[in-house]
DNA sequence: ACCTGAACACCGTTCAAGT
DNA sequence: ACCTGAACACCGTTCAAGT
């Protein structure tokens, strides 16, 4: 009969980035400790320091492979409006705060600074700058399409960007009034934050 | 002679509050132990449960502290600024930018889930709507000073508010590019997303 | 190369006991 | 009422050893 199997996995790598993601969905931050992914992932706790110099480590490829998926929702979203201005920027938005909705504390793991010296993984910075040029890209195509007003488009790559980000960070914070809430969706509050720094867009939209 | 001391403080609650700031400070949130913050207030391990029903509750207790300083620091500007309407709201979001910068890691803690279950902390909650029915007011002083579109001053709260706190999550997380801190100060930064939502100035103001 | 089991220092929390 | 010291379960990390 062939070898079966070496140990346990032919990837425990990634076995226990997975591990990693589905403890964070239940347990949140405070729950995730290597030995309970080491468990998770079949292996005994020490296993893991085969693949990653410590918890930081992990929590780093964590993170760069949710700005992975980030990437790839927000540019398949990006490329299905292209022909529409005048959606394409709300639904890219929407994707992103879909995305932290839908994996909260994976979304807190790669914002909310639990990865400290974020530096020293240069994957992880390379994956975030990605996301950030993905933005000013789309920010350019707003401007030629006269949804945003000109100017450099990095500054407003960050306008559009970081109006969006404080308001899912509010958000999944708790922050946000209880009659806010009530009075509008939370798909007409996004639309109505970006109109803030949309052109030609004066009038109320919500009441 | 007088009875010199009970065991070793009037105040061991607030002392262990101090005590928990300053190691925030110093270490971090990975370095805020309970057992340190003891340590550090010259009590054993255990005494801080006398005071806090667990870590968390230590955790509520800096950030309502942190929230009652952030609303008497901005409402003081906002008072000093009230007939220069021009200035007002840039010099507020000016002095919330400071306060994060001050203490990076308590600001990270009252504002990055650090603090799971907040809704049990009455207190908690207090503050933190306190300071944002402050933000409203200020918003509507702009609203009717012109420097801010109509509508809903809660919504547009939200705005302001978002776009700053999004400008600070960022930056607190290096998510800032490289390039663009290189071309204006943080204060021009600050001003350029501000701007975005104000009235009448659709010009660019960095370059 | 990849994994295990024992060991160490540290942590949160509980509890009986002391004043 | 306020605090201590011992105890327990859990954690991150290291290391000698096994295949």
């Amino acid at each position: 009969m062939p070898k079966k199997k070496t140990y346990h996995h032919g990837d425990l790598k990634n076995a226990l980035i997975k591990a990693g993601v589905e403890i964070l969905a239940k347990d949140g931050m405070g729950g995730l400790s290597l030995r309970k992914v080491a468990s998770r992932a079949g292996v005994s706790h020490a296993a893991p320091y085969a693949h990653f110099a410590d918890k930081q480590a992990l929590i780093a490829a964590i993170s760069t492979e949710g700005f992975r998926q980030l990437y790839t929702r927000i540019s398949s979203v990006a490329e299905e409006y292209k022909n529409k201005p005048s959606m394409q920027l709300i639904e890219v938005a929407w994707a992103y705060v879909q995305f932290a909705l839908d994996d909260r504390d994976r979304f807190k793991v790669m914002f909310s600074g639990v990865l400290e010296k974020e530096k020293e993984y240069p994957e992880f910075v390379e994956e975030s700058q990605r996301n950030f040029q993905l933005v000013k890209m789309i920010v350019e195509a707003n401007q030629a399409s006269g949804m945003l007003r000109s100017g450099p488009s990095d500054l407003v790559a960050l306008s559009a960007w970081g109006i969006i980000h404080g308001f899912i960070m509010l958000l999944l914070e708790g922050q946000i009034s209880h009659t806010v809430l009530e009075r509008a969706s939370l798909r007409e509050l996004v639309e109505f934050q970006l109109k803030q720094i949309m052109i030609g867009l004066d009038k109320e939209s919500t009441n």
